[in-house]
DNA sequence: CCTTCCCTTGAGCGTTGCTCAACGCTTTGC
DNA sequence: GCAAAGCGTTGAGCAACGCTCAAGGGAAGG
């Protein structure tokens, strides 16, 4: 998605090294929307490698082809900038693990953790810079973080089928989410044991919880066939 | 801690606002450990409200009292700053949760357990700032998080008493972990039911979640004497 | 009293976030 | 077709901020 611009005119470049003296290509004029996707693409790379305080917006312009007063056109302000970046990364997430709608609420809840676990596989790096990091940032980031979390947590109540939905029962999904999130980014780090193993044993882990925090109805529901 | 300096000779207002004409208090010389204390201090406030690319070095050499330069002089860069203050703020948490070595591991785990919720009430927001904002930054922020982490890992493992160390072991603990500081951070917000039911929700976890990953023996440890 | 140490200063430089007035290509209306 | 309006784009320029450096000055030791 990131270098499929539809724009029908000429397009800069987007990828591969700089060349400073061939400046054969038309200077790239493109849409508002198609730059906005364009910078933010380039972001999202470059902020999977650094924190936001060693981006440099040169950087960002001099990879797109733009100047720095374009960049600021778009993005008035650098936070305005990271915010968007990190806004595009939790809507890709959401919608890389969206389930399917048809799909009956037990084998729902499997689903999403086995996307969720395929997208930290693929994009470990990414995550832990752009959510983690938000995690404890500016306000704006954390909300960022805290709504895409939302998303999740809703998703596996939803799984759940119809339970009762108390204040303990979200914060206990909440908390599994984060077991969740961090048992899948260690496990990703070397892999010690199967994927399987891994998905099973977070799983099981949900109607676990769910059963401490004396909910043994949702527990039920949240307990996989053998 | 934070404006006890032990130094015997004048010093300088580290809090209350500033007066620029009144310059009669001493310029303030103080050693290197207890400026670098100070400067410390400072930052651990500031950091607590604003991100890192938010913080101005000469706000904090103002309030300090002294130029720009001596500040570069303890800390050589801003990173260097910022991984000292992160550092700090680790230390204090470590120490602060620091169970009696002369405790039954049964009773350790609790207490830990108790301690650490006891923080994160007190200093909620300067966690929230300074780990969870340092676990997705700079890598050698990640390190002093995991770090961190680690020494709760090893408690909460040596408070299981003699089991068998098994990586899995090792990410489930880290992993209950998560969802310990999720919880408790979420519930330390508005504090939704009594602490003593928090606490055995946390404390109930981790048996339920070692049994889930195949480890009974260690869940027989963990779990409270009834 | 002199020497040494080191805490401290302040001028100054380069980078970087951000502003602003103007240019020119594209599209719209006549 | 032609002029006007719209919008993507530029580049000079400013202020703020991280960081350097040479030198000042008080305290401690001989």
């Amino acid at each position: 998605m990131l270098n499929k611009l539809s724009y029908n005119g000429p397009v800069t470049q987007l990828s591969g090294d700089e060349r400073p003296d061939d400046r054969t290509a038309a200077p790239a004029r493109l849409s508002g929307a198609d730059r906005r996707r364009q910078l933010i693409g380039i972001g999202l790379r470059m902020l999977t490698k650094r924190p936001i305080h060693e981006l440099v917006l040169d950087e960002v312009a001099a990879e797109a082809g733009i100047s720095r007063g374009l960049l600021f056109h778009y993005f008035p302000t650098k936070s305005d900038y990271y915010a968007a970046v990190v806004r595009a990364a939790a809507r890709r997430l959401v919608r890389a693990t969206e389930p399917r709608a048809d799909a009956p609420p037990g084998e729902q809840l499997v689903e999403v953790l086995d996307t969720f676990v395929a997208f930290l596989e693929r994009r470990r790096d990414l995550y832990l810079a752009l959510f983690r990091g938000a995690s404890g940032g500016a306000d704006y980031l954390v909300e960022i973080y805290d709504r895409t979390r939302d998303v999740f947590t809703e998703r596996t109540i939803t799984g759940l089928g119809p339970v009762e939905v108390t204040p303990e029962l979200t914060l206990v999904v909440r908390g599994w989410f984060s077991f969740v999130e961090d048992v899948a980014l260690t496990w990703a780090q070397d892999r010690p044991f199967p994927r399987e193993d891994l998905l099973r044993l977070l799983a099981d882990a949900l109607p676990a919880l769910l059963i401490t925090a004396g909910h043994p109805e949702a527990a039920r529901a949240a307990t996989r066939p053998a």
